[in-house]
RNA sequence: GGGGAAGUGGCGGAACGGUAGACGCAGCCGCCUCAAAAGCGGCCGGGCAACCCCCGUGAGGGUUCGAGUCCCUCCUUCCCUACCA
């Protein structure tokens, strides 16, 4: 036998060679469609698993089908490298955030490389790069000019061990991740991104995003949670405090028997009785640090009276005023009517705590006399609502609001769930807010040609307060506009600021003059196809979402106001069931397969196990399939090679075998598979490297039969363009070795052709009462008279008809006959 | 509590409303070999002695000439989201 196939010489050759020729390198061309195809951004956390290469496989495959499909491709990669982990290495074992950042960003640009992927890595951005990170600054400076970026007071996690704000996914169960104490809340100063001022857009919009998966578009919609309502006023009684609150259910106003306001509500301590100041007080302290996770999640309704009474504004009810734990301050008002008959949660509340419910809506006919197991919920008509009585729910909501608008008391009000963006962090390892605080002139940008402002080195990490205000030579400078004494910001950008627009600094990396060109983004934008997890369904991509709509406002970006035309979410790969973490140690890392097996082995598998949507389970007996499929390939091209070119694959030959036929039929059924799973955008390559193993099969087969049969050349020479996007790196050595002098990844996709996939003969199955009794293999186009014919010359068919009358005869071309008697 | 996706051989999975289980993994039998590995050929949902035939896509109902596929009810699993007034 003949050399086997040394994957590991090939893989490495080629590799080698896609860089030096800049293979993949993109460049503007507006003769050519272009396409670009992204994969999400990585956090560098130091080694790849066989999740992000079942990611970058999955891409990978696209890029290179749409580059041999003719389009003009761009697909970069680069590193999310600001974040937390590195910052905890300083902390566990004093490492330099800056050096294990580009350590880990080394090791697994060596192991994207060893994947054979087709980056342009000319493109390659770091984001703790100065070069990039001063656009950061640079872009949230005209944030602030718009007044799109801004300072206030917040609650924040506060870990009060620590000394450090936490971010919400570092709060565990209310504790501290790290030292596992309380967490407290506290009202810090924080600088916000005015993401809401987008909110309506953002909502509108989505129906546009049609190329993007419904239950993402879902997520995103109820994240934003536009809600209708209308916002009035309560009078409070002895006292010229008002208290607004807002409402979905105006219809149900006059069944308001208490009022809730949140515990921070700034009302509450002018209000609070003498009576009932300490409880309130104390009730209201052991709140204080209480998460709003905590508080709404995990703890009962509870609440405490004011001793204060508010009036209604349309039934002149006195109803008391109670301080609860399940108002957030942070939504709407602050306060809300309480009604019990119509309000599951005031329901549960007023039960606790002996408040009456009054029933103002019902269904027609309903008996309002009986005690409520629970809230009624629905519209109904309304009953004991003065003049609203009668009304039905939507008509009294009208109404109401338009009696209130009279009265002066409150007007319709759109709320909203999202919030806007806290962006600022108290940490270290991560883009400074580009802010001085001047003690004449108060709050003062960083001017543009003072930036970047360098994120400063050897500062000590120690997981106590924020590195930055500790360290006198960044936070002492001298103002900007007076030349006085300052201090810089001392806060650092939440990493999401950066993966908000990279992809734009993808297309124009080395512009030293701004964050990119406007020309090449109108060229290259939007991303065609964006790939990555769906944990980043709402932030992230929602975060996009408002930058580039802020861009496009600012006309930096033209055509469509949205960055992603579509999306796709690859499912995870676990291990014996489980989600691969290292705190399991059940990492599956890519150089010991790549070593064992080969790339185009393990690339192959990643794509062939499941629908790439799907999760799929990672097994080191399954890849052994793909490792003989490559060896089987090999071994069917072999004689072939290295020999003058003996077919071409644009050239379809004539042959008369069936076998023969078959063959060609089979290299044409797999070109068309990975074109139509392309273009269709379902991405379901499982099915196409199905149909390349009956290819190979259907080759071997006739190679045994007929080793000289034009078919089978023309399969061998045909085999490389059609694996090339799943087994880059066997395709182009057999391309070379069948004498081709240039790369096969340059070349066109093999067109899939009519006339080889038309068939000869089918199988036409024959029913009687919907039941198979019968299968004729037929010319294609047989005419129903003629199945017929031959159908009810077969024996089976004819027992069951036996005499019997015929109904109904259902006839499919090629497909099927059945004989309803 | 709310929203979404999905239930097909031992396993991963195929299947425009029209031959259920393509293709592969694992397993079994055979060939090759002194032997093993690799490779090649075959078998591989259940029932039956059986190539006939019958049953079979989570359960039950429905629509249809015909349902894994469409509709309704239920069960199970996974993901997301949770007091937003």
């Amino acid at each position: 036998m003949a050399d086997a196939y040394d994957y590991r010489a090939v893989e490495q050759k080629w590799q080698q060679r896609w860089d030096e020729q800049a293979t993949f390198r993109a460049r503007e061309d507006v003769e050519k469609q272009k396409y670009y195809a992204l994969e999400m951004l990585p956090y560098p956390s130091g080694d790849l698993h066989v999740g992000h290469a079942k990611n970058y496989s999955l891409g990978d495959a696209i890029a290179r089908m749409m580059r041999m499909l003719g389009y003009n491709v761009i697909h970069p990669m680069g590193w999310d490298a600001f974040g937390l982990p590195a910052e905890n290495a300083a902390i566990a074992h004093g490492a330099d955030p800056d050096k294990w950042t580009r350590a880990n960003i080394a090791n697994m640009q060596r192991q994207v490389r060893l994947m054979g992927t087709s980056y342009d890595w000319s493109r390659e951005i770091t984001t703790c790069e100065p070069e990039y990170y001063r656009w950061n600054q640079w872009l949230f400076l005209r944030l602030y000019e718009h007044g799109l970026a801004y300072k206030r007071e917040a609650p924040v996690n506060w870990c009060p061990h620590d000394h450090t704000v936490l971010a919400n996914e570092q709060v565990i169960d209310g504790r501290c991740w790290r030292c596992e104490h309380l967490v407290e809340r506290r009202n810090l100063s924080q600088w916000f991104l005015k993401i809401t001022e987008y909110a309506d857009r953002l909502l509108d919009d989505l129906e546009k995003l049609d190329g993007w998966p419904e239950r993402t578009r879902t997520m995103q919609r109820n994240w934003i949670g536009r809600s209708e309502g209308a916002q009035f006023t309560f009078a409070v009684e002895n006292s010229e405090e008002r208290i607004s609150v807002f409402t979905t259910r105006l219809d149900t106003l006059f069944g308001a028997t208490y009022l809730a306001v949140a515990p921070e509500h700034p009302t509450v301590s002018k209000i609070v009785t003498k009576k009932q100041r300490a409880a309130v007080e104390q009730f209201v302290q052991s709140l204080r640090s209480k998460s709003e996770l905590e508080r709404t999640s995990l703890m009962e309704k509870e609440g405490i009276f004011t001793g204060a009474y508010a009036i209604n504004p349309l039934s002149h009810e006195r109803v008391p005023i109670w301080v609860t734990n399940y108002v957030l301050a942070e939504y709407g008002t602050g306060a809300v009517m309480g009604v019990p008959a119509h309000d599951q949660r005031d329901f549960e509340f007023a039960r606790k705590n002996a408040l009456p419910a009054a029933m103002v809506v019902a269904p027609p006919g309903a008996d309002v006399s009986a005690p409520l197991n629970e809230a009624f919920l629905e519209d109904g008509r309304l009953i004991a609502s003065g003049d609203f009585t009668g009304m039905s729910s939507a008509r009294a909501r009208k109404a109401i609001a338009d009696r209130l608008v009279a009265l002066a008391l409150g007007e319709p009000k759109v709320n909203y769930r999202l919030r806007d963006w806290l962006v600022s962090r108290q940490r270290y390892w991560g883009t400074p807010i580009p802010i001085v605080y001047c003690e004449k002139c108060g709050e003062v940008p960083v001017p543009d040609d003072q930036l970047p402002v360098l994120l400063p080195a050897d500062v000590p990490i120690t997981g106590e307060g924020s590195p930055l205000a500790n360290d006198p030579a960044f936070s002492n400078t001298t103002c900007p506009t007076c030349g006085g004494p300052a201090k810089r910001e001392s806060d650092t950008m939440d990493t999401f600021f950066e993966s908000s627009w990279y992809y734009l600094r993808y297309l124009d990396p080395h512009n030293s003059g701004k964050p990119w060109d406007q020309e090449i983004a109108r060229y290259w934008m939007p991303i065609d196809q964006y790939i990555g997890g769906a944990e980043h369904a709402v932030l992230h991509l929602l975060y996009s979402r408002f930058f580039y709509k802020f861009f496009h406002d600012r006309a930096w970006v033209t055509g469509a106001d949205e960055p992603i035309t579509r999306l796709f979410h690859q499912g995870m790969v676990l291990y014996n069931g489980e989600k691969m973490s290292k705190s399991r140690g059940n990492v599956i890392g890519i150089d010991e397969i790549v070593e064992r097996r080969g790339v185009d082995a393990m690339r192959l598998f990643l794509l062939y196990v499941t629908p790439p949507e799907d999760t799929s389970d990672w097994t080191d007996e399954g890849i052994n399939g793909r490792v003989r499929f490559v060896n089987r390939v090999w071994r069917a091209c072999e004689p072939f090679l290295a020999r003058a070119r003996q077919a071409d694959p644009r050239a379809l030959p004539q042959v008369s075998a069936d076998d023969e036929k078959a063959l060609l039929r089979a290299v044409h059924v797999a070109a068309k598979s990975a074109v139509d799973e392309t273009l269709s955008r379902r991405f379901h390559y499982n099915t196409t490297v199905a149909k390349l193993d009956e290819y190979v099969n259907a080759l071997t087969t006739l190679e045994q039969r007929a080793p000289d049969s034009p078919a089978v050349a023309y399969a061998v020479h045909a085999l490389p363009l059609i694996i090339a996007p799943f087994a880059p790196h066997l395709a182009d050595e057999l391309w070379e070795q069948l004498g081709h002098t240039t790369t096969v990844h340059l070349e066109r996709y093999l067109e899939p052709d009519e006339r080889a996939l038309a068939v000869e003969s089918i199988t036409l199955v024959v029913q009687v009462n919907g039941k198979i009794r019968a299968r004729l293999d037929v010319a294609p186009g047989i005419s129903e008279d003629d199945a017929y014919a031959l159908a009810i010359a077969q024996p089976p068919v004819q027992a069951q008809l036996d005499g019997k009358e015929i109904r109904k005869k259902i006839f499919v071309a090629d497909k099927l006959l059945n004989i309803v008697a």
